[in-house]
DNA sequence: CCTCCGGCACCCTAAACATGGGGGTCAGCC
DNA sequence: GGCTGACCCCCATGTTTAGGGTGCCGGAGG
């Protein structure tokens, strides 16, 4: 198998040249460059343009997220882990959001570290442990799907999902074979169960809590 | 340490015993029940009251996913991992949605299974590789966060985002200091923009693809 | 230089909407 | 039987929106 092609951004040089040491030492991997910020970051990856780039988000000026999204977009198919001894919601999703491909903390030992970039490679998505688990907390529905928390009757649902794809009450009406007046009637409850006092806030409203399902878009 | 309580579901009996033994037989495991369907999921579940649970999705009548909301609604400390052939999204994340702590498939290696129990109760997730990756895919902003894709201009963008709080003309006027003739201006060419012709509609349109930040709500 | 585009502002009209009434049927429950 | 809740329909009033103009400014770029 061909080596795998690495990058490594790290700000620290200790760090980073054990780093150096220990995965390009591995013989399937190749390390083809290190660097301690993400100043050269499109040069350096358009250059070499490495399969696996391991990125430490706390870097002074040039940071890891910014590395992060410059790669993905002008060399998508690198596949970039995060390192970092940041564990924040907010670090972790802004680079998943980014399309990072895995989330390591420098806690990770050094063979765990190894075995992330072969499974990166592998399609797979290394995560710390804990980070692994936060990820999912997010997938968790709201408790009791706060549809029932707001009350909404099974017609009143589907007038207000017609709503949130933006037909007009006179096109609710057609959908649902009833008369546009009762199409205001339903509405006027729901606004009253939802407290809003607007079509678009109904929207909002339905839409930040998933309460109906908006089926694919265009 | 105490050992783990494990139980099982399984509906092959073949695989079952294997799995009973294998894991059974790991000195830090106990192995307190197995069952091949979820039919009596809620009295089992009080009785033994497991740490963990290896939940097979595909079961006759009474199946995993059932169990395992089952499982999280009267014992929701016990652990669920998910252990199965099928690797469709939507199994996928029903189980994630309904609290599954990991999601592994069946051709796991019995060391990783073993392992993946130990992970749980350590606050980890075990998730096959490629099921990781699929998770991580859930995260990633649309393709180049298609705010540019419709390139609405920053006022633009600002006064949407009011739009999708539900906010009149006149009252993202105050917010903006700028005229309500002005707001009216820049939702039209929103509209045009977004290939919609109502607030509604602009609306879904941006929630769906996460073009604005709504904050969080109520 | 001049043109284009974002941002700003104003006007008008017709349509859509929010809100307040007034009714009514039917099923299920005490 | 009386009550409640979901569902249905109609009317009237005033407000908000959508869509069509027109015009002015300033900065980016041909």
């Amino acid at each position: 198998m061909v080596p795998v092609k690495l990058v490594i951004y790290e700000d620290r040089a200790d760090l980073r040249s054990s780093l150096e040491l220990m995965l390009g030492g591995m013989g399937d991997l190749f390390l083809c460059g290190s660097f301690p910020n993400c100043r050269n970051v499109e040069k350096e990856i358009m250059a070499l343009k490495p399969d696996v780039v391991l990125m430490d988000i706390n870097m002074p000026e040039y940071d890891g997220l910014y590395g992060l999204s410059k790669i993905k977009s002008i060399h998508p198919v690198t596949e970039v882990i995060m390192y970092t001894v940041f564990q924040d919601d907010e670090k972790i999703f802004k680079s998943l959001e980014a399309g990072a491909s895995g989330y390591l903390l420098k806690d990770t030992p050094p063979v765990k570290l190894y075995e992330a970039i072969k499974d990166v490679i592998l399609g797979g998505a290394p995560m710390t442990p804990g980070i692994a688990r936060r990820v999912l907390e997010r997938f968790k529905k709201v408790p009791t799907d706060k549809l029932s928390e707001y009350k909404l009757s099974k017609r009143e649902t589907e007038v207000v999902s017609l709503l949130a794809k933006g037909y007009t009450y006179k096109r609710i009406a057609q959908d649902t074979f009833i008369s546009i007046d009762t199409v205001r009637g339903h509405l006027k409850n729901i606004y009253t169960k939802l407290q809003v006092n607007s079509g678009r806030e109904a929207v909002a409203v339905v839409l930040k809590n998933k309460l109906v399902d908006l089926g694919e878009f265009d």
